[in-house]
DNA sequence: GATGAATGAGGGTTCATTCAT
DNA sequence: TATGAATGAACCCTCATTCAT
């Protein structure tokens, strides 16, 4: 569940002076955005103080004007960060028209999104409790990019070669089971008796996860 | 999508001053109540004002202070009166032990549960973002209620009843599933192409949710 | 040291029900003074509230305000009883014309009235501290009694019946001693090693004050 | 009696933009320290606004916040300024045993302090009347600091070079007398006809003062 | 780049007071 | 009398942001 976005403030700082690679600028970016995330996705955009922003990044508040033009901006940029590569990561496998393979591999490629990036898919649910205002602009592309989903299974099933369903009841109920993995890890690790630092072991899930989608479709797991 | 809790100002403040049934002071915390649910779910803690709050309740904020001691009060007020009913609300069946009646049934309280109360759902959830600490309570019960869970249907798994698979997951599974058709309730609204102010059809969801578990446990819907 | 406007909320709740003579509106009156004068005298004019007093006389807020018509104009209704007594009381002794015992009297006086009164007491200092803003109608009075009590011990010192001193300072510091034992209160009862309920013995401090501001006058006491 | 914590408003001003000395930062808390005095000896610890000290520092109140954290702490370094430097200040002359040379050093040396921090002196009263609450620390000290003079006293009483009475009453009145010049000093400047802006005339009362205590001892004064 | 200093707006909360009942 | 309800002003403090250096 620990991963680069939960890092602490002293492991940020720790980054930062051993500049693995970046040059200045590019490694104070990155910090802020990491710092930001962790923010962001804890307390929401309102909730979230530039003050704490600053100092998990190792910055002042001054200093970090001097990089974010505003809270607003910043907030937007890591938005949008999330959203733009979303509709395409997510898209289905164009090589395979296998059932069983592409949702697999989709299945697969959102769990492995969320716990790579628990924060900013949390940042993402943050938005859409209060209401996804920001969101305008993405709607229609998420909407066709689901549309997109809906036809071929449509044609899957339609082709017989999975059982009769809702299609879109069936994607939302993935990416609830998926985004339930980053939003609601404190209680995941919990529920799954591991300590607070100890990672968890995402084979089994996806494991379990792709098993019970792929019956839930009416198909056979291997 | 649209529930008591989601009202709009105006709406509440009619409310009010169309008094119906319950008398003044009662109305006035079901209102502060109501205000405050919108204003947590949407914000979190620290990103809700006790000003919007106040608003939305149709008081002033000195006003609303005369009824409520501290905004810190009012949010874990309303947190354990998610919590309190939940476990007890969510446990298995004890009259039944067939695992499609019993799973069926509790898939279907826990999306009763997050359609009828979409605003405590996502106050929960907001409070899990945001990490957790006031739950801290919490934790042990929720721990104990899902492993009497566990047991049972580990039971059922012994017994041949349903296929081989982790309960634990399992459980998680329907959680995230029914969660989200609280905490994502904007995008579900627009991924079924329903008008804001359009209502939910509930049934075919249920449908729709509790054949996909079952089949996902290896259960033959009805 | 403890003394009637020392009571606590509770005792006033009872003095108020079991009615000691005085009808209700006097009685309550009465519970107002006592509470006010505690509330002033710990916290001061600005410092005071007026919730304070109203629970402390066993009353709500709104009801406070059916006796008194405002915080400032109950505030200075106290600090005037106290001012209008003063002087008066503590005029010199016109039967007598003994230096000695016109002192002693004087002292013994003022300390009585310090130990009876202690909270009326504080409250005169805490305005005296605040700049006495409010005892414009004041200074002329006091410095017209000053002035009395300088001309009788300038007389007795030209008449050879006691040292010769500044009787101005004579008189600031019988003020200064005396008004300490009310105002410092509390560092008596530390110094003296009495515990917070136990009373202070006055006879002693007396005579002891009395033996010093004689002998300091240069008059030998009995 | 006028000092430098009794300065108006625009005189700090002027001392802060006439930087006398000071880099920016000291020469600011200085002011600080200096406006607090001010109000928090006018009107004690809740009376006192963090606005009203703000304003007399010539600051916003959010930039009084960049130097304080907040009013009860600002308070309670005032607080214990008082009390840090005040028993070992007040100890009796190690190097003279003789009675009229430390009792009149001790006299003066209390004087000297109240009539040059009259705020700071105020400061404690006001801590007093209100009950002295965040005096915990203070008894202790106070107490011990008191004892040991008591034991000197007692031996010279002993050793029959001053007369017999009760030490801890002659501390407690001495400290009344002195103290008084500073809580009372809007008293003292009337009675001694003095106008508000003129300054008091130290050495006549020190002398006044010294005589009077020697005498109450049953010393004579040089 | 980086930081101390500064501020208007707004945060949650208490204030003295009023009004209807 | 007595109290619930209500409010504008003020409370202490934090906010995102700017500016000079």
């Amino acid at each position: 569940m620990t991963t680069p976005e939960d890092d602490t403030l002293s492991e940020n700082l720790a980054d930062n002076l051993t500049g693995r690679g970046k040059p200045g600028r590019e490694r104070m970016l990155a910090a802020i955005r990491e710092a930001a995330i962790a923010e962001f996705s804890r307390h929401g955009f309102k909730g979230a103080s530039t003050k704490a922003i600053a100092e998990r990044a190792g910055l002042t508040k001054p200093h970090l004007h001097y990089y974010i033009s505003s809270k607003e901006e910043l907030y937007e940029d890591l938005l949008y960060s999330v959203l733009n590569g979303w509709s395409s990561a997510f898209a289905f496998d164009i090589e395979s028209d296998d059932p069983k393979q592409v949702l697999s591999h989709y299945v697969r490629k959102k769990l492995d999104y969320a716990l790579d990036n628990p924060g900013l898919s949390r940042i993402f649910t943050s938005e859409v409790l209060g209401g996804g205002r920001n969101l305008g602009r993405y709607w229609p592309v998420a909407v066709k990019s689901t549309q997109q989903k809906v036809v071929v299974i449509n044609r899957w099933m339609a082709e017989g070669r999975m059982r009769s369903l809702d299609a879109r009841l069936l994607l939302m109920q993935i990416w609830g089971m998926t985004q339930h993995y980053a939003d609601y890890g404190v209680q995941v690790q919990v529920m799954l008796g591991l300590a607070p630092d100890q990672t968890l072991d995402r084979e089994p899930i996806a494991r379990e996860l792709t098993n019970f989608v792929l019956l839930g479709c009416g198909l056979a797991p291997d």
